[in-house]
DNA sequence: AAATAATATGTGTTCGTGCACATTGTAGGA
DNA sequence: TCCTACAATGTGCACGAACACATATTATTT
């Protein structure tokens, strides 16, 4: 069952002609007969030919630039996992000529955002992978990008309307619908669930609204409303300020509160306060598996995160747009995570890296 | 920050010598003085040398064969997700010469896979991928296979004391143990539990008393054994017979039972029991993704399974051999894949046979 | 000292592809 | 009829590594 390989060599003696006239057919370089390139074209299909890519990548040399428009690792802990993906997927995919270069952008500040993209898009690179936090200010650069032919793949954010060449990240509304679920399983009886966003710009985060909504949906969708009483919070956690104080009243006007859902990663804030203030019969839930939340997990005070894989994100998407440029595989426009689900008993299979 | 390749080419001018000499001391071919040697491997560390490894697969024209000795996936269908890991795998390592046979045995019948080891054996491939299942009869394989120099990678069924390249599954302890979390989390209340084995040879499925060793310590550890009563039970589904009939003894002799946890990937035959008989105060929880476990995950019989990952369990093993003898990389001897959680509302998410 | 053996080092071809360049063929204009 | 223009086709080299083979250098024997 030896596969011989067929190679252009062959294909130009079953078609009587030389390997620069099948070349010239593979690359439609032209100057070629129509007689000919039919005959050429149907030995190709016969013999089932593929180029070898070895062979190719070798003589051409073709260098790929890819630039990953990205937050400031510093800013968030959150956004340390997709520069180690990135760093993964750089190091498998240097040998085929492809190079990475990091634009760093401060999350909290869209001018910084809107100067990196600027100097990116001048850097004519052959791909991006952009984290579209800023709604607003990312749209007219996609347009740039597909007058200038450069296939971007987006991540993190999913936003509607636009033509990536794919997204990469979860779906959200999906996993506000998951995290109610797990919660109900684990609180039989009527109590009050709440629905937190700690931090967060919300009229500028789209995808969090989402997830409450899938949230809310999940109550709606399984006849539960009656039962379940679903409250929604915004709270701004600064530095120095008396946070504790603060949520204290929050949840003691409540009423019978016995389940926080936590949509960014900073469940730990509030784990924070569960713990120093010994309350054990409120189930939490976040996302992602920051140090923090990792601390918190370990010692009981978060119950779940869903893992939005941050880490495989970013190594997805530079994947992405090597198997499109380089590789020239078809890619599907969505690829949706799965949403893991994570608990203290099975975190530490999802803590390597080298998964 | 253009990285310039650094060739053999490259380091026999800095050394003063020729690429052929230069060849000889990578590849310790001798012939060269100790002095030279000494200098050229002086040089390829300071230039920081790498093969390209294109070039060097393009030139040798190895292959590889593999085997895959597994189970016949038409005896259960939880060995098909193998066989589709395996074939992607085949498909993405084709091109560096790499080709896959498959050796089937039946996993009822010890017979048949002794003289399918012994005929893998005779082929003398360059890597084995092996479940593993019968413990006594694969041991003196695993000898002979070292004695030949053949790397063999596990999968499904982890053994201890002998010396694969390395295992790849999950954590069965830990999976019963996670089991045990997720079923006493929905369960707030004290009950009767019970660990099923359905279909199995006990005494030659040592991963399942291990989980049903981690399902029983979490009561152990978390002080809840006043709380929950744990029962174990075994049950033979043999086709045409009343298992109804048999289940319901099981079960009403079970006093205040309300989740069941199967060891294996048959929770679907309690499913459909408990469908039959419109129980719906039973948690059940079980393994994998087979057909008709999501059946009965959809219709809501099914809480909970945990995902064993068999497809990513063929890919990575078939992976780790490729990257152990063609990419020369390090092999940890053990890869425990993550203990997936899956539920109704993020089924769909692994499902995708791309991730 | 010359012949031979043994060791050390250098050169050239090959893998399959892409592309530059060389060659052949043919029609049309002088 | 010869020359030119241009289309059609063929040839050869390069990419980096591996290996066979050729050549140079030194050591050993006669």
């Amino acid at each position: 069952m030896k596969k011989r390989i067929v190679r252009i060599k062959d294909i130009a003696e079953r078609a009587e002609t030389s390997k620069g006239t099948v070349d010239r057919v593979l690359h439609n370089r032209g100057r070629v007969s129509e007689e000919v390139r039919e005959k050429v074209l149907k030995i190709i299909e016969e013999m089932n030919y593929e180029p070898n890519f070895l062979a190719q990548s070798l003589k051409t040399q073709r260098t790929y630039q890819f630039i990953a428009l990205v937050p400031d690792p510093k800013t968030d802990p959150y956004w340390e996992a997709p520069e180690i993906g990135l760093a993964k997927a750089e190091k498998e995919l240097r040998q085929y000529g492809i190079s990475i270069s990091r634009f760093i952008f401060d999350p909290h500040d869209e001018e910084s955002f809107i100067s990196r993209a600027r100097e990116a898009t001048a850097e004519n690179p052959d791909g991006l992978l952009v984290a579209p936090l800023f709604y607003k200010e990312v749209l007219p650069f996609f347009k740039e990008w597909e007058n200038s032919n450069i296939p971007y793949v987006l991540f993190n954010t999913q936003i509607a309307d636009v033509n990536p060449l794919c997204y990469i990240g979860q779906d959200s509304y999906q996993s506000g619908f998951l995290a109610a679920k797990i919660l109900t399983f684990g609180l039989p009886s009527a109590c009050t669930m709440m629905v937190l966003h700690i931090n967060e710009d919300l009229p500028n985060s789209a995808h969090l609204i989402t997830k409450e909504k899938g949230f809310k949906d999940y109550f709606v969708k399984n006849n539960l409303t009656d039962k379940y009483r679903v409250i929604e919070t915004e709270i701004n956690f600064v530095q120095g300020e008396s946070f504790d104080e603060k949520f204290g009243q929050i949840i003691s006007s409540a009423g019978d509160l016995k389940a926080i859902y936590v949509t960014n990663s900073r469940a730990f804030e509030i784990a924070g306060y569960l713990e120093r203030n010994q309350i054990k019969d409120i189930k939490l839930i976040g996302y992602d598996l920051v140090p923090r939340n990792i601390h918190y997990i370990n010692n009981g005070y978060i119950d779940f995160v869903i893992n939005q894989n941050p880490l495989g994100q970013g190594y997805w998407g530079i994947f992405q747009l090597a198997n499109y440029l380089v590789f020239k595989k078809e890619i599907a426009p969505i690829k949706f995570l799965p949403l893991d689900i994570i608990t203290l008993e099975n975190l530490e299979y999802y803590l390597d890296p080298e998964q």
